[in-house]
RNA sequence: GGGCAAGUGGCGGAAUUGGUAUACGCGCUGGUCUUAGAAACCAGUGCCGCAAGGCUUAAGAGUUCGAGUCUCUUCUUGCCCA
């Protein structure tokens, strides 16, 4: 058999992918985009299948005659550089600009179809000058706000912590309590927005259901009542907000905050200030908050019920409540709500039963959890009887009518927080005068550089520690002032770098409106679906924010479809001490046998999960590719499981993908060498009408993104192409059929693909190949034959045959034919060119 | 606890969207070739059965000429929210 030496093959392919790319001005656009990877030091299997997704869509559109956009960049600010730079002391430029190269070089070793031409990276000055401009555009038109916040503090450290660098509490690198601070923060209002980015997900038919649904829910519109309570023996009052103003009747207690203005008294008693302590220590997530157990503290105050006459309820400051939702008060009804339910066991207080649970109506010293239910309410006076959401319309109208409060939505999402105490990000265009004013630098003085002579060892925000960076002149008075030494969130610099593709090169501002409203919106956007939330809502808000400052692009949101892939897993191994050990260093003797190759130990076999360096359970993507080829690793990561879910990462798979292509290979110079003049016309038809199949299948698998089934037609016609080689078919009709199927590789294996073609000294690579409709429409079809729902044969029919027809035949010739003849037909079920089903009474 | 997915051979998974269940790949078994191994090639591979045939898509019911697909109940797993 004929090998194909791979490396040889795809170095000469490589080279012309890089000087070419898949514009066809006459064709409509086409902007396919992946998520472009943070360069932290080579490219792991994720980024294989993710960019080899799109790749595959990039070629495919291309052939079938789209101008197509595909291009690739670097987010490139963010913390890995920094903590690298730290333990390696170097600077985390050169670091990240070392890292950017390499992955870079190994993209190119996947043949990807990516315009290098357009390449951008965050951490330059040339995007990050355009970035600082849109910051101040938004800050023109009151998108950006400073505000006073709590962050998770590591006080050795002396910064502030992002929530995943809190592990159990603690610093990850410091191992110290993490404390809540408020800081003083930069903000990008998007909550401005929050009505927007919940209708327009309705128009996005292009994204999973799953994806909306958890923006839908990340953004929690919700609504509710305001509801004010008088404190008693005092003029003032507590305002609450509630979803659940219904079970009104059922509050025994008010719960604030401890950053709520009532709690300002209580700051000189020792008791509230260790309370207060205790819950600083739980740090700002919800999932903690909710998670930690609940605990309240006194304030010997009282709320008279706005209901019920005389009833006064008491005013505990609690744990769970946080003061950036609603109104940082709540009343609590224990009956219908768990939290409130938990903390009144935990304190004595009443819990009163207002939603009846239909038969099983326990009551209140029976329940032994909250009933959240639907009901009819109880024990509520006028609402008596009523269902919940009846309740809710009549307690808002009487608290209206009372002017005790007033209807409310209220969402959950909050206003992205977009100040870092970080070095190596986009630098926040603002100074502060003497003045104590805080106003943004002139457009004209940007960009805001980074210094390169920062000392990242000492605790602290480097920008801040500088000896002079932050000492700058205010441009128009010529007065002192001091830089902003925060740093942009890094999500910020991806939010917007999808527009900066369209137009990578532009001077005069961060996009040309011509190129963003040709190529806008994305078409096709190809990522993971950990970025289904943050990511993808910051970009949403950014095309809104930015279609209301400056520049007017005519579509509203960034990507029309949307494609979210999965994971790439292997499993885990643990040697004796248990340690992590990578896959390479592991003998597997079994399904649940394994030993390690240097000593012949035990090896425990964990389960497959995502590729993680933590757990070392990684595959080298550029050992694969020199060892199996990179079409065979394309291939490979494309056939095993449907792109959407996990796939598990296989060895064998990967040698086979690359003994299949070797196949392929062989078949191509058995064609070249084929000798076979004499025709059959028939078999020469059934060729023709079996290749346009497997080109009518491949374009609709690739279309739905079933690119692992799309893998199996080829595998197929391998077969059928090798089972036909002895027909009667003329040479150039057998290779014009072999040609065809190779045009529709080009995408998966472009490599070997084209070298195949080359050598049938075929050109025209760059159109797909068209199905022949007039006699594929019209080729023999298969018709199953039932007898009582049962199948009994299956016969080759010509299209649009009748139901009398088929009966001859069955009666003649088929196999079925036993279990009708000599029986009464009572029905016939008779579908065109589909099925035919006898029913037969005994 | 609520919401959303999903459950098909030893494994990854197909099924024209209500019409041949188990395509394709991995693995396994047997054979050919080879001093041997690897590779390659051929054959087999859901279950029961010598066969004819029967059974089978987590479990159970229902609708239908016909259900992996639709409806209901139960169980299990995964994801998101609390």
């Amino acid at each position: 058999m004929e090998r194909v030496n791979f490396q040889v093959i795809e170095k000469k392919w490589q080279e012309k992918f890089a000087t070419s790319n898949l514009q066809n001005k006459k064709g409509k656009k086409f902007y396919c985009l992946e998520m472009f990877p943070y360069p932290s030091g080579k490219i792991h299997m994720g980024h294989v299948r993710n960019y080899t997704i799109g790749d595959v869509i990039a070629r495919y559109k291309f052939m079938r005659g789209f101008n197509v956009l595909h291009p690739m960049g670097w987010d490139s600010f963010g913390l890995p550089a920094e903590n690298a730079a730290r333990t390696n002391n170097l600077n985390p430029k050169k670091w990240t600009e070392e890292n950017i190269k390499i992955m870079k070089k190994q993209l190119k070793m996947l043949g990807l179809s990516i315009d290098w031409n357009l390449e951008i990276s965050t951490c330059d000055e040339d995007y990050y000058k355009h970035q600082q401009e849109l910051f101040i555009d938004f800050y023109n038109q009151g998108l950006v706000s400073r505000k006073e916040t709590y962050v998770n503090w590591d006080p050795v450290e002396k910064t502030v912590l992002a929530n995943e660098q809190v592990i159990n509490g603690r610093g990850w690198r410091s191992n110290t309590v993490v404390e809540r601070k408020k800081l003083s923060q930069w903000f990008f209002n998007i909550t401005k927005f929050a009505d927007d980015l919940l209708k327009d997900l309705e128009n996005l038919d292009g994204w999973p259901e799953k994806v909306k649904l958890m923006q839908k829910n990340w953004i929690g519109k919700s609504f509710g009542c305001e509801i004010n309570f008088d404190i008693e023996n005092t003029k003032k009052k507590v305002s609450v907000f509630t979803t659940r103003p219904d079970t009104i009747f059922g509050a025994s207690f008010i719960a604030v905050s401890v950053d709520h203005e009532i709690c300002r008294d209580l700051h000189k008693l020792d008791d509230f200030k260790k309370f207060k302590d205790e819950c600083s220590k739980i740090g700002t997530t919800e999932e903690a908050l909710a998670n930690a157990e609940k605990l309240g503290f006194e304030t010997k105050l009282f709320a008279s019920h706005p209901f019920i006459k005389n009833k006064k309820i008491p005013i505990y400051v609690a744990n769970f409540v946080l003061m950036d939702y609603g109104k940082g008060a709540i009343f609590g009804c224990p009956a219908h709500d768990q939290r409130d339910f938990d903390f009144a066991k935990k304190y004595k207080l009443p819990i009163i039963r207002v939603v009846s649970d239909k038969d099983k109506s326990k009551n209140s010293e029976e329940m032994n959890e909250a009933f959240t239910g639907v009901g009819k309410i109880i024990n509520s006076n006028f609402l008596d009887n009523l269902d919940i959401p009846e309740a809710k319309k009549t307690i808002i109208k009487e608290v209206e009518k009372k002017k005790i409060g007033q209807k409310k939505t209220l969402f959950r999402l909050k206003d992205w927080g977009i100040s870092r105490q970080r070095y190596w990000g986009c630098p926040i265009p603002m100074i502060y005068l003497e003045d104590g004013s805080v106003i943004p630098v002139e457009k004209s003085e940007l960009p805001i550089k980074l210094p390169n002579d920062v000392d990242l060892n000492s605790n602290g925000n480097p920008l801040d520690n500088h000896p002079s960076w932050k000492r700058t002149f205010h441009k128009k008075s010529g007065k002192p002032a001091i830089r902003e030494t925060d740093t942009l969130d890094t999500f910020v610099d991806s939010s917007w770098y999808f527009l900066r593709f369209c137009s990578p090169k532009f001077r005069n501002g961060s996009f040309e409106e011509k190129d963003a409203n040709y190529w806008m919106p994305v078409d096709q956007y190809i990522g993971g679906v950990e970025h289904a939330i943050l990511h993808l809502l910051y970009s949403r808000f950014f095309m809104k924010a930015i279609n209301k400052s400056n520049k007017k692009i005519k579509c509203s949101e960034p990507f029309k479809n949307l494609f979210t892939q999965g994971m790439v897993c292997h499993e885990t191994y643990q040697d004796k001490n248990g340690d992590w050990i990578y896959p390479e260093e592991v003998e597997k003797l079994s399904e649940n046998k394994a030993i390690k190759k240097k000593d012949k130990s035990n090896v425990k076999v964990g389960p497959s999960e995502s590729m993680s360096k933590s757990k070392k359970n990684t595959i080298d993507p550029e050992i694969m590719i020199k060892q199996y080829g990179a079409d065979a690793v394309r291939w490979f990561i494309l056939s095993d499981s449907p792109p959407e879910k996990d796939v598990q990462w296989s060895d064998s798979g990967v040698a086979s993908s690359n003994k299949f292509l070797q196949k392929i290979w062989n078949l191509n110079s058995v064609i070249l060498n084929r000798k076979q003049s004499n025709l059959d016309k028939k078999i020469e038809e059934d060729f023709n009408i079996k290749i346009d199949t497997y080109i009518y299948k491949i374009d609709k698998f690739i279309d739905n993104f079933q690119m692992n089934v799309a893998i199996a037609q080829f595998y197929e016609a391998y077969k059928y192409l090798q089972d036909s080689l002895k027909l009667e078919i003329r040479n150039e009709i057998f290779s014009e059929g072999f040609i065809k199927i190779m045009k529709l590789m080009i995408p998966f294996t472009p490599h070997l693909a084209l070298e195949c073609l080359s050598l049938f000294n075929y050109k025209n690579t760059n159109t797909w190949p068209t199905i022949n409709y007039k006699i594929f429409k019209n080729a023999k079809t298969n018709l199953v034959i039932q007898v009582n729902g049962k199948t009994r044969d299956v016969i080759s029919v010509k299209k649009d045959m009748s139901e009398k027809e088929i009966y001859g035949i069955v009666l003649k010739s088929s196999k079925a034919k036993k279990y009708i003849i000599d029986k009464k037909i009572s029905k016939t079920i008779f579908i065109k060119n589909k099925i035919i089903n006898y029913i037969i009474i005994n």
